[in-house]
DNA sequence: TGTACATCAGTGAACGCGCGTTCACTGATGTAC
DNA sequence: TGTACATCAGTGAACGCGCGTTCACTGATGTAC
């Protein structure tokens, strides 16, 4: 087996970076298979190389992030400084276009909607680890706790999304500072 | 002018109703021309009579609902009724099919962001539209009901994007409720 | 050590499909005379 | 009142483009002998 196994997992993991950063900036649809492989330095054709489908590409991207979750939970510190982590990623007024390769993946959720099982499931297991992040690291009764995760969840996404989808930069700025504002009162952490 | 101008204004309302709640329930990208021809009971060709592309049958569907509004402002009862109206719309656990045209047009927005100019200026004016509702409908002070307007909105627009992107049906449901439940607590309303 | 071969990453052209848009045409309606 | 004509809604086929996917081919790399 001549091109090494080494190589082909060294790709394979840079086209999944390429695509978490595309995939959180602009969602499924918006981002092309050119566009991934051309941010990997590669052409169109060698993507069924690594991927079967570009809803799998999706789909692995995302469970990526699950899974290094999983395996290092409490690497990046906290559960408090998680949750928080998450909630600055989604609702930071300065650094909004370097949403990376951090947590987020849950970018623009809305073009799900039509595509295949293994992307909504993906995206769903990816919601509920970020919601219980949340709920680990609230305060209150388990009740509470509960409730508020998922209005913080609902608070970020609807944030970001708005405010990526207007072009007041003010307001835009205004909206993702209300929001973490709430979400930061609901969590008090 | 053989068919009369009646005729031609009421099959265009009418096109614009069928795309109202098309794309309240599914967003710009995920309906076709053909869905909203098809709705209105019409085909594909004589869409162009009515309007230039597609671009400007959603600005144009949006655009109404804002000139609706501002039409007869109080048509819908008290400023309170009205925000508390829109909350409903976006978060009731029952109805969540029936996004008929009532007013929230802030279906989906993500895929928004690829489209042009119109398009964007058009949810842009209706989303300014929201936010105001609440925060004439809101209580405390000028500050205060600016900033929870504002988080009222991302908490609509996040709860409803989050709970139909997802295909556990009792998490939509809880995450509609918990999202209602932050927004009505933030307006005291 | 050197040569033949197998393997697979990578390329770029081509295919197919969905969908927005165009177009030639039909048919009904109302006005002109 | 009746007939010819103009107007425009409506139809369905066709075009064009973007993009996911396929495919025949190349070339480099490492193993077999």
């Amino acid at each position: 087996m001549p091109p090494s196994r080494k190589h082909h997992n060294r790709i394979r993991e840079l086209v999944l970076q390429s695509a978490g950063r595309l995939f959180n900036r602009h969602g499924f649809n918006a981002v092309s298979i050119d566009d991934v492989m051309a941010e990997a330095g590669l052409t169109r054709g060698s993507f069924y190389c690594y991927f079967s489908s570009k809803s799998d590409l999706y789909a692995q991207s995302v469970a990526r992030v699950v899974h290094e979750d999983r395996e290092n939970p409490k690497a990046n510190g906290s559960e408090r400084a998680r949750a928080d982590k998450i909630v600055r990623d989604y609702l930071s007024v300065e650094d909004h276009e370097e949403t990376g390769d951090t947590f987020p993946m849950i970018g623009l959720p809305n073009d799900i909607s039509r595509t295949d099982r293994a992307v909504r499931q993906a995206f769903e297991s990816a919601l509920k680890l970020m919601i219980q992040s949340f709920e680990q690291a609230a305060n209150g009764s388990t009740q509470t706790r509960r409730t508020n995760a998922l209005a913080i969840a609902a608070l970020c996404v609807g944030g970001m999304v708005l405010s990526r989808s207007i072009e007041d930069r003010k307001l835009a700025d205004e909206l993702r500072g209300a929001a973490k504002a709430a979400a930061l009162e609901l969590a008090k952490w």
